[in-house]
This record gives structure tokens, sequence and C-alpha cells, in this order.
DNA sequence: CTCAGTTTGCGTACATCGTAAGCTTACGAT
DNA sequence: ATCGTAAGCTTACGATGTACGCAAACTGAG
């Protein structure tokens, strides 16, 4: 029978047309035009001519633009925590963490309001975080009171990279060659918000454990 | 001469048609339509038709759309701010300014993606918080560390309020009628990871005095 | 080699959006 | 009455996301 079957092809079936686009193409080629030109010029036609395609055919593979806008977001994020090296006490493993993930959004200014926008599934993220709680559980810490630090600081590294990149520079154009005097302020309040809320965890977690 | 004179009247210059248009009507409508339909649903015409009017009148009183996004985003952080109690030092006021800001973003859920997209004027900003600005001066906090200790919590809440109205509930409706349980969480966490700030930055700057 | 069957990519079409331009309407002053 | 001016309206355009059905490109059966 020759039924609708529309959206969505099983993988890699055999017979039909040989894809030449593939999610990761495609996810690949809007990090692309993302960076290159903005948010607003990652229209579906534009990422169409990015892939030498149509902007109909994307379709096939991603159900419809916020569909695809979250897996970029996922890619992001990934890409950020997968070679993320994580050892030692938590109180060191996780300044690594929010390095590594505001690392990532600074090289992709214009991504940092689609992270805001659209957040990591929590399914996903906590699989990419598993190393990171493990150098909590290491230290006896809770896994409920390890969320709550690694997504306290996850927030504020988000939330610091939105006002970082907020409005100073145009919101388009490959590279606003940033000011070095504004980038050393950013970092360093970066810097000390960081140390005021890991430390702050640790007294909290201490004392708890001292009144265990 | 009848120039074009296009765009902006000059406050109340007399003759003309009296205007049944005014800026502050025009947020005033933005946020209920935004409230009770959700930011995309925001669009000139529907908020024309908020207030009786065509699409297109309302350029007479704004520049553009994004325009008035800003201004909507101005609006509620003053909200927030100005019936905002500050007294005592500032270890008591911080958390009070925290606890407001996030009951603004709270009670205008679609909202806050709109205030992580379009950051709160700077100069307003801070003149919205001189009051806060000066409890820290109170206890011979420097005006630089101040402000980013404030900037700090600000960018915590943010965050923490987009995680929060990220993902679980639709993305529109007047209101999902929140689970308690999921409510619950996310106020303990708030409360743990803002007093985590708060006394690290107690005892960065009490370090710092000791040491001065 | 031919012919189903199957999957991918394409062309066309449409509703909706922001907004540019010029016209009409409703005032106060003369 | 008439005029000048500011506010609001009508019409129109280009751009966007995407629904729908067709055309092309492959595999395996006969």
């Amino acid at each position: 029978m020759t039924q609708p079957a529309r959206r969505r092809s099983q993988g890699s079936g055999r017979g039909g047309r040989p894809a030449t686009l593939t999610p990761e193409r495609i996810v690949a080629a809007a990090v692309e035009v993302l960076d290159a030109e903005g948010l607003e010029a990652l229209t579906m036609r534009r990422l169409g001519a990015q892939l030498g395609v149509a902007a109909m055919s994307l379709y096939r593979h991603i159900p419809n633009r916020d569909a695809l806008l979250a897996e970029v977001v996922t890619h992001l994020f990934s890409e950020a925590v997968v070679e993320l090296e994580v050892t030692g006490p938590w109180p060191e493993a996780l300044p690594r963490f929010a390095a590594a993930y505001r690392g990532m959004l600074l090289a992709h200014p214009h991504a940092v309001p689609l992270l805001a926008t659209h957040p990591v599934d929590t399914e996903t993220g906590l699989a990419l975080l598993t190393g990171l709680l493990d150098r909590f559980a290491a230290s006896g810490v809770s896994h409920q009171d390890a969320l709550t630090v690694i997504q306290s600081v996850a927030v504020y590294v988000l939330g610091h990279a939105l006002a970082q990149v907020g409005t100073p520079p145009g919101t388009e154009g490959p590279a606003p060659v940033a000011d070095p005097d504004a980038t050393a302020f950013y970092d360093r309040w970066f810097e000390t918000g960081l140390l005021a809320m890991v430390s702050g965890f640790e007294g909290q977690l201490a004392g708890q454990r001292a009144r265990h």
C-alpha cells in the first residue's frame, strides 16, 4: 500500500533515494549560519541554501523549525560538556564545568538566546553530567543537593552570558571583535560570582554534614 | 508647509486629532495580551485589536515591535522594583530584591523569555536600584563590588526563572495552574542557591575588608 | 532489462507577520 | 468657513513557516 506515511523515514531501510541530508548535517549547517549571520538569519530557506537544498527538503528530517532549534541547543551543550575533564573534588570540578559551559556560550554568542529559550532537555542534560554528579557523590553529597548546586551554577552561567552578549555589539555580523576592556570586566564579574556561589555551597554542605 | 514629519509627535502641541493611544496604554495592553495569550500571540494586529485600533496606528507611538518589547521589559522591571522596601544591611535587602524580581517573573511567565532577550537598559536599571546600592555603600562596600554582587544575583534570578518557566507547562494559555510539587521544588532550589550566593559574597567581602 | 516499491528532495501555494506610504478624520485657531 | 496638524486607517508588499502533491533516484524481484 501507498499510505501517506508522511514525515520521518525509518532510518536506513533499503531502497529509496539516497539521502544527501541527515539531521547531523542540518544541525551543523544551522550552527554555521547562526554563528555567521545570527538567529534572525537562520530561516528555513537560508538553511536550505547553506546545504544546497530547497527549504522544504529539510522537513523530511525535522518536524519544524522549533525542533531544529532544540536540536541545535542539545548539540551545542553536548559539545561543551563532552570534552570536559571531571576529576577531583566537586569544588574543583564544578568551576571547570562552569568555564566549559561559558566558553561554549561565548564561542556561539548568537546561540545564547536560544539556550535561554529552549532549555536543554532534562534527561539529556543529566546524562551528560553524570561524571560531574559522581564527584559530588564521592564527597558524600546527596543526589538532590548535587542537582541543586549544579543547576544553580548552570543557571548563573547562562544568565551571565545573556547579560554579556545581550546588547553591547550589534546583533549580527561574523565577529564583533570584542572590546578587551569589556571582556575583562565580564571575566572578573563571572569569576567573582562563581566563586561566591561555590564557596557558599561549600559552607552550606559542610554545615549540614557537621549537623548530620 | 506640510512636510512629511513622519513618526513621533512632539508630545502635546496644540491642534490635531486627540490621541486615544499613548505609549503607556500600549505597553499596558501588551502586558495584558502577553499574560493572557503568550509571546507568540503578541502581534501588532492582536495588540491593535486589544486597544480597539488598527495595527498600523500603533506605529504613531512606537518605532517598531522590538522597541515595544523593550518598553514592556522596562515597565515590568520597574513594577517589580519600585515597591521594594530597601532597608537594613545589604545581606537582608539583597534577598528582598531577589524575591521581588522573581515574584514579578513568575507573575508574568510569558515575559521571562523577553527579559532574557531584551536586557533591561543599564542606565534605567541602575537608576531603579540606587536604593539597594546605598545599602552596600552604608556597609563600606565599593560601588564596583556592589554592582558585581547585585548583577550576579539578578542574573541568577533570571536564569532560575528561565529554567522554571522553560518547558514544563504549555507555552500558552492563561494559567497553567502550576503543579504544587514542582513549585515547592523550584522554591527550595531558588532559596538554596540564593543563600549560597549571598553568604559566599559576605565571606568574600569580609575577607577583603580584613585584608584591607 | 524492466518494473514495483520506497524514500528523498522539489515546486507551488497559502496564511500570517512586520511595516512602508499615503489618505482620511477630528481637533484648535483664525 | 477654512486651514494646519496630529492621530488613526486602508491598502499593499516582501518575507516567513510549512501543507500538499509530484518527480527523481535508488534497491531488489521477475
